[in-house]
DNA sequence: GTCTATAGATGGATAGAC
DNA sequence: GTCTATCCATCTATAGAC
């Protein structure tokens, strides 16, 4: 959106957009000046201008690429005929891909206030196709007695929640590998949906987290 | 912390701690400027400074204050002999208090960055010692052989992650009542601890939910 | 305890030279 | 496409009158 055509200039948009998600992330959109991105990109404040004409279309950009990077990355996942795998593949996705962009993530729920009005609904649209992909899932195996649900939108809401809430807690280096803590969801989520199914056993020393 | 003493000038004082909350939970702590927060008030901007020191104050006030209060409330409640009974009264006291006060949790946790140093240890304390709470049942539950837990550090934040996400599409008026929604809440987390022990039934439409 | 007024800093965004 | 310089608005916090 908004930025200027040519390879040198795409390169320093890039840049700009980098620098600006991480101070976003770390202090906020409303605390984070556009000398300050500049600065991190070894630019004058007045050369942000030439790539987007608003500190306002930064953040616009930066929400909406994570979340259609979000929907692709998940479109090319491959399909699964049971309920139940398409549960575990989705787990196992969703905790995977928001560990890996913590930044993205963060500024995706946190910063949807600073969007303006005109912004905003495209963004909430495309959470809301991302939410949709999971009732899918679990409507389905209801609807094949794999799964026992009280309320279907509750229970996906239920899930997300769980699961992005790891991006609080998660530390690289940390006690439990990402493999490992998918594993825990899956089997936390197999049993919420009814399904007592173990996935293969996990780290089995009870420790405190690395919070 | 640092309230001017006085009945008139800690009822100032409440005031502006409220419509502060409001403020910040709205647009965000950065954005908010004290001239807002005097407006609101009925005060031009100087005044405030006869009740807080720094805007940093009020919004360490909040947090505090959030923390110390959810805890006292917690600690109010009625003791339970068995791990699934506290389980229970801890999912329906968390959903409960959340819903009640969107604007308390939502500031406690969005603006954890905007703390400075010196505050954010003795609120991060606080929240620890909350979490601690859920931990300790969790593992009453194993130790008695009512739960079945991979993994309680990280059981525990799922399940806090959960309860806390509803704040995020909870709407009054919408199709479930806070009681329906404690209820769903809590068989779906005694389904996650190895428990399929349902609660009273609640609603069986299962239509979009009011996000 | 609140007011007006203001200091002093910093913000987003623009203009024009190169 | 980036620079310097700057406009103008707004910010936190303070000073002093009442």
């Amino acid at each position: 959106m908004a930025r200027t055509v040519g390879s040198v200039g795409a390169e320093t948009a890039k840049r700009v957009l980098k620098e600006a998600l991480r101070l976003f992330a770390r202090e906020g959109y409303a605390a984070v000046s556009m000398r300050q991105i500049a600065g991190k990109c070894g630019l004058q404040a007045g050369a942000l201008y030439n790539h987007f004409p608003t500190k306002q279309a930064i953040l616009n950009e930066l929400m909406v690429t994570h979340l259609e990077s979000l929907l692709a990355a998940y479109d090319e996942t491959p399909d699964h005929a049971s309920p139940l795998d398409a549960l575990e593949a989705f787990a196992r996705f969703h905790i995977a891909y928001h560990i890996d962009k913590p930044e993205e993530v963060f500024i995706a729920y946190m910063e949807l206030r600073n969007l303006e009005t005109g912004n905003l609904g495209p963004v909430m649209k495309l959470r809301q196709q991302y939410e949709r992909c999971l009732r899918g899932i679990l409507r389905n195996g209801v609807a094949s007695g794999d799964f026992e649900i009280d309320d279907v939108p509750v229970t996906a809401m239920a899930i997300i929640s769980m699961m992005t809430g790891v991006n609080t807690w998660f530390r690289y280096g940390g006690r439990l590998s990402i493999r490992e803590i998918e594993t825990i969801y899956v089997n936390m989520i197999f049993a919420l949906v009814g399904k007592n199914d173990q996935r293969m056993g996990n780290s089995t020393e009870e420790e405190r987290v690395n919070v």
